[in-house]
RNA sequence: GGGCCGGUAGCUCAGUUGGUUAGAGCACACCCUUGAUAAGGGUGGGGUCGAAAGUUCGAGUCUUUCUCGGCCCA
């Protein structure tokens, strides 16, 4: 006996995977054929796609959102690229904006430094040298993930190209009229003395001090309100000095109540929300007080009150104002207005002709607009405006409240309104948010409940604050007439200035003349220049003018953004309405959003949970590849959950598929040979090799839909199925004695090595985009002449291969067969046969099934020495084991009464 | 605090307009194999579908409340 007889698989397809050394190995051969260039010169003319990538924040190490983002975005590239199309994908990064320089000013701190010693334009060239470094980590983390992009020639928005390209934007937004200067409180941090934007806020625990205090009612139609008391909760007292009306409810119920408590307010008649009685009196510790009288909201109309510093020289009027916002929720149903220090406030005071003012500076101290208090920084204030109320005995009662309050994200300082001079977009002067929600509609969302989400957003949102009070960004490009404080609009200035920046960037608008900015029309002494800069969502919403429109190989507007859920409030919003302002419609055809990583058990995670896994851990332990796995099987529509034991389980799937390309190589011998499918007769081939065939084309008319729907986790998962299921269980199983035991040259193994071939191609080709090193290291052992698998395309299938017919007889063959293997299990049990090649099969059959079966060979089926088949009617199917008689062959090892047959049992055989 | 989204076996996911005993793969257990071998095959166990109430002849699917989680907003 001699093992040279059966054909045994061989391959230099390893079993083991390794692939943390491997993968490095394969990105330096696409280093070295420059395979993003050679996968441009191979598409060229093809239909475009263009997954133009929203560009993250050049800043810290990637973490797993960031790598699930790009693998995303990497899988999605490659599928429209082997679907024959040219598929282009250039990264850019965010680099401007306060979180850059801020890590500068920390290092200024550190090395005791003085920023405001430090000329600006030194300044942003140390943020532009840091944004630029960490440009370069993420570059070749994202590559090592196995993200194909055009990483030379990348994009990023401090770029000289791009920073012009964002003032010409803005030129467009001036020129309509529609970016304004306004005066509007804004979230402000005292400590980084700036305006926030929403992103830079996030709300924690605050304990406040909270003040009930009453405002006399001068004047009213309600007679009987007249030298009562208005009373307010608020938990700001700081605000008070700045207050300029009351707001009440007009559909809420009012009552005038009587206090005989001793005290201040004994014998005067407050007047509060009827809801609110019992929280009041019991926060103010009211005992002895009478309701006298109730009334409805809409009867404070045309009231006013007089503030209660009134007899401190605050003797301006406080007139009661109609708000829809005031609740029964908290407090006593009327709010105090305070139009510099709320939106809210602000918005109810413009309406009713009511000017915020600069109450507050910078520091947070009162301006000289505030009597009495001027100087004062408002977080100090408190006990100070308590102590002023008391005095004038307006205050009802004080204390303190634990809520949720805005803080800076950075300094963690907490926050206030303060109404600044700002630049804004309209929403409404020029249609801007009709002309995005039009947008929306024609906008395809995967998943589709994208689509709502957006829009909700956009139908709510105020007007678009672009200005910030700080150095590291674009600068507002733009100059106000001294004299008439008109706004200079004039598109050469902008073109200038843009041209200016396009050959030596923007620092120049903070070091050089304004005159060179100006030109010779305008004289620079005429107008003030401002110094604030463009907020950062500006610069990447404006992306896709810089990159998508001025690139040649690029389309405008993009095929696909895609990003995480949270970037409907962030970049897909500010790209739809920067492009729908100044081209009317989104700059992309369809959005992709991805939920966010959490944990095994669905908890975000955090350093303090401990549950941080980092992309890097993962391809030290696992590879990329797995991670791909991961993204490619997880539903992104929701929150992806990730964990090492989640991560053991897409390895061990992993290993499933690698061992079934190894099978697939090991029985070609790595010598793979292209079908030609128009000269392939279907017929010919043994049934087994047909159903074969129809599996495929099934699998791949499901693949294609499922693609169409970017449904990766189905997708996979019926692959892997495929591999498990159809392939390792099933056909490879039962071919394995052919393979092994038939000679070369027989007609059977010759069919059986085609199907090998082509079943090897296909999975070749639907695995490329998700594991691309794997499917790269079979490529190269297959083709030397070729340079990747990433330049190939999908495979298309002949109509041929389909077979329904065949298919159903199948599945009542597999079913018998898997009443078989009970049969045999039965056996095994009872310790009488081991492999089912010592079963000895006899099946009964329904009549019924005669014609169906009578040409199944069901040993080969069940991989049994010998099966035998009767019919009779009426009957179920039934099958029988009993342990075959006579002596097992040498080589092919079944088991037989006569001497084995079979042409490669019987050579060289003694 | 408000809005939106989600909770189906240990894990990743299916589950049509409400209609038999809720499915798949993996993992697990046991067995077999040792010619895919740090592989391969077979059989099997496992779910009060987040909880409760309701609508209905009938609910994983519809309604309400609650709960847990995520994102966004304040």
């Amino acid at each position: 006996m001699t093992k040279s007889q059966i054909n045994l698989p061989k391959t230099a397809f390893s079993m083991k995977a390794n692939l943390p050394v491997k993968e490095p190995e394969i990105l330096e051969y696409w280093k070295k054929i420059n395979l993003y260039d050679e996968l441009r010169d191979q598409s060229k003319g093809r239909e475009k796609f263009v997954l133009h990538d929203g560009p993250p924040y050049a800043n810290g190490n990637i973490h797993m959102g960031t790598a699930l983002n790009k693998i995303l975005k990497d899988i999605i590239v490659k599928f429209h690229q082997m679907e024959g199309k040219d598929s282009i994908y250039v990264p850019g990064w965010d680099c401007h904006g306060l979180p850059i320089e801020w890590k500068i000013e920390e290092q200024y701190k550190k090395n005791k430094k003085n920023k405001n010693e430090v000329p600006i334009v030194e300044f942003r060239k140390e943020c532009r040298t840091f944004a630029e470094k960490w440009i370069e980590v993420h570059k070749s983390q994202f590559k090592r993930l196995g993200v194909v992009g055009d990483w030379e020639n990348y994009y990023s928005t401090m770029s000289f190209n791009a920073e012009a390209q964002i003032v010409r934007e803005l030129g467009k937004f001036l020129k309509e009229g529609s970016l304004y200067k306004g005066f509007k409180p804004v979230l402000w941090s005292t400590v980084e003395k700036t305006a926030l934007a929403d992103a830079e806020v996030e709300y924690q625990d605050h304990k406040s001090d909270t003040i009930y205090t009453s405002f006399k009612v001068k004047s009213s139609n309600l007679k009987d309100l007249v030298g009562n008391e208005i009373v307010i909760w608020t938990t700001t007292p700081w605000t008070i000095p700045a207050n300029k009306a009351l707001a009440y409810n007009e559909s809420l119920d009012y009552i005038i109540l009587e206090i005989n408590d001793e005290g201040d307010f004994k014998n005067r008649k407050i007047v509060i929300a009827d809801a609110l009685l019992e929280s009041v009196v019991k926060e103010c510790e009211l005992n002895n007080y009478k309701k006298i009288h109730t009334f409805k909201g809409k009867e404070f109309k045309n009231t006013i009150c007089s503030h209660p510093f009134l007899n401190l020289g605050y003797d301006h009027d406080i007139p009661m104002l109609e708000a829809r916002f005031v609740t029964t929720e908290q407090g006593t149903g009327i709010v105090h207005c305070a139009p510099s220090h709320g939106p809210d406030d602000f918005n109810l005071c413009l309406n009713n002709d009511i000017k915020a003012i600069e109450t507050v500076d910078g520091d947070g101290k009162y301006t000289n607009n505030v009597k009495l208090f001027e100087g004062i920084h408002i977080f100090k204030a408190n006990p100070i405006i308590i102590e002023k109320l008391k005095e004038q005995k307006n205050l009802l009662t004080n204390g303190e409240l634990v809520h949720s309050y805005p803080h800076s994200w950075r300094s963690k300082a907490p926050l206030v309104h303060r109404a600044t001079p700002q630049w804004f977009i309209s929403m409404e002067s020029h249609k801007l948010r009709s002309k995005a929600l039009k947008a929306i509609d024609e906008t395809i969302f995967y998943p589709s409940k994208g689509k709502e989400r957006l829009k909700s957003m956009i139908e709510t949102r105020p007007d678009w604050c672009v200005s910030r009070q700080r150095v590291w960004g674009v600068p507002l490009p733009i100059f106000v007439n001294r004299k008439t404080k008109e706004i200079l609009v004039d598109d050469e200035v902008i073109e200038n200035i843009a041209s200016i920046y396009e050959n030596e960037g923007s620092d120049c608008w903070f070091s050089d003349d304004p005159q060179r900015f100006l030109g010779n029309k305008y004289k620079a002494q005429d107008y003030e220049k401002l110094s604030d800069i463009v907020e950062v969502w500006f610069d990447s919403g404006s992306t896709h003018s810089f990159v998508l429109e001025k690139r040649d190989d690029l389309k405008w507007p993009a095929s696909m953004y895609l990003e995480g859920s949270d970037q409907h409030r962030g970049w897909f919003h500010s790209s739809l309405l920067e492009s729908c302002g100044t081209r009317g419609r989104a700059p992309f055809e369809s959005i992709l959003s991805h939920g966010f990583v959490v944990d095994g058990k669905g908890l975000k995670m955090s350093k303090s949970l401990g549950n941080v896994i980092a992309p890097d851990d993962i391809l030290k332990k696992y590879g990329a590849d797995i991670l791909r796995i991961w993204v490619a099987s997880s539903n992104y529509a929701e929150d992806l959950r990730i964990d090492y034991s989640i991560l053991d389980q897409h390895a061990e799937s992993y290993r499933k598929i690698r061992n079934t390309f190894r099978y697939l190589l090991g029985n070609i011998n790595d010598n793979f040979e292209i079908i030609n499918f128009e000269q392939l007769s279907v017929d010919d081939l043994p049934e087994l090799e047909q159903l074969m065939l129809h599996k495929l084309y099934v699998l791949n008319t499901n693949f294609k839909k499922y693609f169409s729907n970017y449904d990766f986790h189905n997708l996979y998962k019926e692959l892997l199925n495929f591999c498990t299921v159809d392939l390792s269980a099933f056909y490879f199983d039962i071919r394995k004695d052919n393979l092994y035991c038939d000679g070369k040259d027989t007609k059977k193994r010759k069919s059986t090595i085609l199907l090998l071939n082509i079943i090897l191609n296909a999975l070749l080709k639907w695995f490329a985009p998700i594991i691309s090193f794997t499917t790269e290291e079979i490529f190269k052992l297959l083709f030397k002449d070729k340079k990747s698998i990433h330049l190939e395309k999908f495979i298309e299938f002949p109509e041929k291969f389909k077979n329904e017919k065949l298919s159903k007889k199948w599945i009542e063959l597999i079913k018998i067969r898997d009443i078989c293997n009970i049969s045999i299990e039965e056996k095994r049990a009872s310790k009488e046969i081991g492999s089912s090649l010592e079963a000895d099969l006899k099946i009964q059959l329904n009549q019924k099934l005669k014609k169906l079966t009578e040409n199944t060979d069901f040993s080969e089926l069940c991989i049994t020495s010998k099966a035998v088949v009767s019919y009779k009617d009426d009957i179920e199917t039934t099958a029988l084991t009993t342990k075959a008689k006579g002596s097992k062959c040498s080589i092919c090892w079944k088991i037989k009464e006569t001497a084995c047959d079979r042409d490669n049992c019987t050579v060289n055989k003694e």
